[in-house]
DNA sequence: CGAAGAATTGAGGTTAATCAACGAGGGTGG
DNA sequence: CCACCCTCGTTGATTAACCTCAATTCTTCG
């Protein structure tokens, strides 16, 4: 499934620019006044918050199609960082309001978020740390630009992520995250060898752990 | 503020039903084809996901101007329960797929909905079990609908949801809610006597208890 | 080659879950 | 009207899961 409508916002008077950035920055402060409304076109975007006492919590991870930026109230709720490099379609704020049409293409979009944020609400608050990675991990080889090849029952796929920032996404602390892997790793359920995020998974092994089958 | 925006759908053609339940029963089980979208006029509704093995976990708490029932993909992917006696406009699925501008309509709402996910998101993957019961509270009292009556700095609320509840909205157990507000209630910060969910609460001193401040 | 960041692993501490008992209140039926 | 039952809430003792602190290895990059 792709998200990318660019039709329902044909023929509207949208000023649509194209922005990119490199991994690793901030797209967005929370607290910030909305002036623009983002789709990905390409890369990943990591959705966040921080308490004042540092601690992190990242709920969203937005691929191809994606929106954020998207606020009630005029100033954003949440931080935005390229996970890779990025580029995004920012459609700008004001005229943006005015085009009813608009409103109901990015409804679509939102419908979408807020299951993944159920669900991801479900992990987060009775899941226990395998289940929570063994989630993650199914959750990376089922979105489609993600590009998980499969070999019969075998996957391969790229963790991109950090085991700080997975730790952040999944509610636990990155030793936990890495001890997970290990566990699953000696299991015989998923493999890698270096350092680089490439991985195999079991996925008729690993799905029975994730909690939700 | 008010969610109530029945200006917004005036105008158009939707067939708006109006419905009640009684409190705790199911409106919407989850895997239910979506056959309407609901606003609520009077009264509370929880949204939950169950696990196989019966874990729970409530994620949204409606009131009036809430909406519930919205899917991406014509099957809910959640439960709706009423939580007090509540009276629904349902706003029947067909006719307002087309109705443009009800997509609109609800997009504001969704917005809202996304915002406390997002916030929701953080108290279950980051704060203390004393800080989800202060949060809490405070989110009891931020709520227009639930009618806070504040004399100073002293609020009174009614705490409708069982201790079982709270803890599934919580990511907790009940006991660790219990033992969270009796820890509250011995520090002086909360106080009530019978077990009829009247209580006082010293806001100054509960806010920093949340996390967030 | 050395430094810095990331991942792994171990030891020990803390928090919340689990198991269990008891008390209060409300409703029902005798 | 009272006795009983059932649900809900509280509290205690113990266990288990995860966090914290710390040391070591791996990887990349200058």
């Amino acid at each position: 499934m792709s998200y990318v409508n660019e039709s329902a916002v044909a023929g509207s008077v949208l000023a649509a620019r194209s922005v990119d950035f490199p991994p690793r920055v901030t797209i967005i402060d929370e607290g910030e006044p909305a002036r623009a409304i983002y789709q990905i076109v390409s890369g990943n975007v990591m959705i966040s918050k921080l308490l004042p006492d540092g601690r992190r919590q990242i709920f969203e991870l937005l691929g191809p199609g994606g929106i954020f930026g998207v606020t009630p109230n005029g100033h954003h709720d949440s931080v935005a960082e390229s996970l890779t490099e990025v580029r995004l379609t920012a459609f700008d704020k004001i005229p943006a309001e005015n085009a009813s049409n608009f409103n109901s293409f990015i409804a679509e979009l939102l419908k979408i978020q807020i299951c993944a944020l159920h669900e991801h609400a479900v992990l987060l608050g009775r899941k226990s740390a395998v289940e929570r990675v063994a989630s993650y991990i199914m959750e990376l080889i089922e979105t489609p630009s993600n590009q998980a090849r499969i070999n019969q029952d075998l996957v391969t796929i790229r963790v991109i992520m950090t085991r700080s920032e997975i730790a952040d996404y999944l509610g636990l602390t990155l030793e936990t995250v890495s001890r997970a892997f290990s566990h699953l790793k000696r299991s015989g359920i998923i493999s890698y060898e270096r350092h680089d995020g490439i991985m195999q998974v079991h996925i008729k092994r690993l799905r029975p752990l994730t909690g939700t089958y």
